[in-house]
DNA sequence: CTGAAAGCGCTTACAG
DNA sequence: CTGAAAGCGCTTACAG
């Protein structure tokens, strides 16, 4: 890159007086090497500005130092639609990198491509952090020939039996699970479920179990016209709420899988003039940093990234070491706001508040808190 | 990593039948071997599933075949708290990346550390791009030692004179044109701009001063009490709102300096009880995905996030092959929504009309669409 | 505790 | 058009 000759590791063993190996030694913290040589060591690499070359040391000792974090996503036309909740995890998964000692190399991978990109990846890096969303079937052929190849690799999703690699993941059952028993306690007895309850996506299947089993507790019926697939966009969701009304199902909540499709869904009611909470209550899942600044605020379920970030990168770490590492899930917690709390509502509510209150304590079997038009 | 050894050039050789040199050759598509021997190599590196190490090449060929992505931010407590528009920055320029052939590695760096680290990162890299956000002052220090230092970077931001590198960014100034032309279109004729228009952070003074120019080119009075400082946070907005309210200036619009910013506004007038556009007409810019989805929709200015990764990576490998470049402006364009649209609005919004229609007739002097609280 | 030497897997003049 | 050879800048046995 520069004009001037690079700097080496003999150039600082001769302005330290020492070897090359023990620059070598000293600068990787060596302990054979004595603590006096190893500060004139650092003393001359500083001076001269020198850092070691990647490429070599990577090369000589077999190692990149470098993870691969590889989201897998559907094809989307537009780059923005990634979901900001991974934003949130890359951050995290970078800084852990870092405080590592890890470079990390980020593909965006098409759920459809060959798996031999991916393949090609793994040998730019020590292991592969796979974050993806889509269908999760479709992925796991790959997985499985992947791991056959010998990549390390762990993947951030539903902890289930016999996954194909190591899985980091937050606890999606209890997650649907509290959102569902906390709109149960806000009296709420037709809750919506917006999300693709199928096994191709296991997260939200999990989140939909969840919530599932919280009716259940509380001897509420389940009523499978309440749920409606949706993949994890604001779009998604619009149109999710939108078949979820059209379907004439009376309902007095949305548990929305993911808050992006919460998010869509609030702008479907609103402009059907629908209030929240008043007429519905609306929770979702992630805790993306919008959540808190939508109108109203939105109840959801907080992953802790922070935490997520570190498990995936430790895992691979000891994967790497061929340390023993196990699947881990990550405990989550309720957020309470405003979409889901009937007492903090507005003011306006207030001469709502009687008849939907009545509405509410109706019997489970007739409980159409309002009638959507078909 | 596999416990069999590594397939290396020369076994490729051997079942190809040919040197390792022309292995090495035929790979990367030197023209000076014949077709027919490239044709045979290709297979027996498909056949034995061989990928060229990147470690060995790059140091043997004194490239990393990588750009570094280099995300400056203030320091936040949260990794969520990246503004999402550089997530589409990312991907955009991730693909633009492996378009050309290289790989992505993406560090964060917090503003105030040392610049030695980036240094280092430049031995990894052929280039750095650097997105940044938080004070730009601060940051132009650095980036003069890290030329001097021979480092090939880019950057995405304002395009001014004497900019310490290649900067690629967009119309800000345009861009605050069209947002506040609008607005004036609409009746508007007290607009506050939300956003820190000091040189500290460039792109919002371009758009203020866009803001400005459009005002005057319409014989507009500006007025300095609607000016108030924020940073590119939902949070920031709101205290920016509040702070704007509690001044008791009267204002008719908000020109948000980003669309988090107009986010947290909106937030804000929303828990006054202001109705946007009925009330005060707010505006964005970044276009973000929630932009679309937040109630009223939000009028704002789409960068194009695909061109602008394309044109960081390409002007990045020109700087790489020494090939004469150019800081660029890439075109923006005004996207109007609901938030400004008083025509859009709500029906409830009829009632109001009358009286607000009048009030925005008034003359400019004394215009109190609405008087605020203090 | 330190040095001399080999070699990681490539690319690229240099010959032919 | 292809091969033999050197060497990129390190790490790591192997000696001492």
């Amino acid at each position: 890159m520069r004009s001037k000759k690079r700097i080496t590791s003999f150039d600082i063993a001769e302005f330290a007086g020492v070897s090359q190996a023990t620059v070598s030694r000293a600068l990787r913290g060596n302990p054979q090497v004595c603590e006096e040589t190893r500060l004139r060591v650092a003393a001359a690499a500083a001076a001269l500005h020198y850092t070691v070359d990647k490429n070599a040391s990577n090369l000589r000792s077999k190692s990149t130092g470098t993870l691969a974090l590889l989201f897998f996503e559907d094809p989307t036309p537009d780059d923005s639609h990634i979901n900001p909740f991974f934003l949130a995890m890359l951050g995290s998964i970078t800084r852990s990198c870092a405080r590592h000692g890890y470079d990390l190399l980020i593909s965006f991978q098409e759920l459809g491509r060959d798996w031999h990109a991916d393949f090609a990846e793994s040998k730019k890096a020590d292991g592969i952090i796979l974050l993806g969303y889509g269908d999760y079937l479709a992925q796991t052929s790959r997985l499985e020939k992947l791991r056959t190849q010998g990549t390390r690799l762990v993947s951030w999703g539903a902890v289930l039996p016999n996954q194909p690699c190591i899985t980091i993941g937050c606890d999606n059952f209890h997650g649907g699970q509290s959102v569902t028993g906390h709109l149960l306690d806000q009296g709420c007895r037709r809750i919506a479920f917006l999300g693709d309850a199928s096994e191709h996506f296991p997260e939200f299947q999990e989140r939909y179990r969840g919530h599932l089993q919280a009716l259940h507790a509380r001897g509420v019926a389940a009523d499978t016209a309440l749920q409606v697939d949706a993949e994890s966009s604001q779009h998604s969701g619009k149109l999710a709420a939108e078949a979820l009304l059209a379907r004439g199902a009376a309902f007095d909540a949305i548990f929305a899988a993911s808050d992006l499709i919460a998010i869509g869904a609030l702008g479907a009611l609103s402009s059907r003039g629908i209030a929240v909470p008043e007429d519905v209550a609306v929770a979702g899942f992630d805790d993306i940093p919008m959540a808190g600044f939508v109108n109203p605020p939105l109840t959801t379920v907080v992953q802790d990234t922070g935490r997520a970030g570190e498990a995936l990168v430790e895992s691979l770490l000891r994967l790497i070491r061929n340390e023993p590492v196990a699947s881990t899930v990550l405990p989550m917690r309720l957020v309470v706001r405003g979409s889901s709390l009937w007492r903090g509502a507005a003011r306006k509510a207030r001469r709502r508040a009687a008849d939907t209150a009545a509405r509410r304590r109706a019997p489970d079997v007739t409980p159409s808190p309002r009638r959507p038009r078909a």
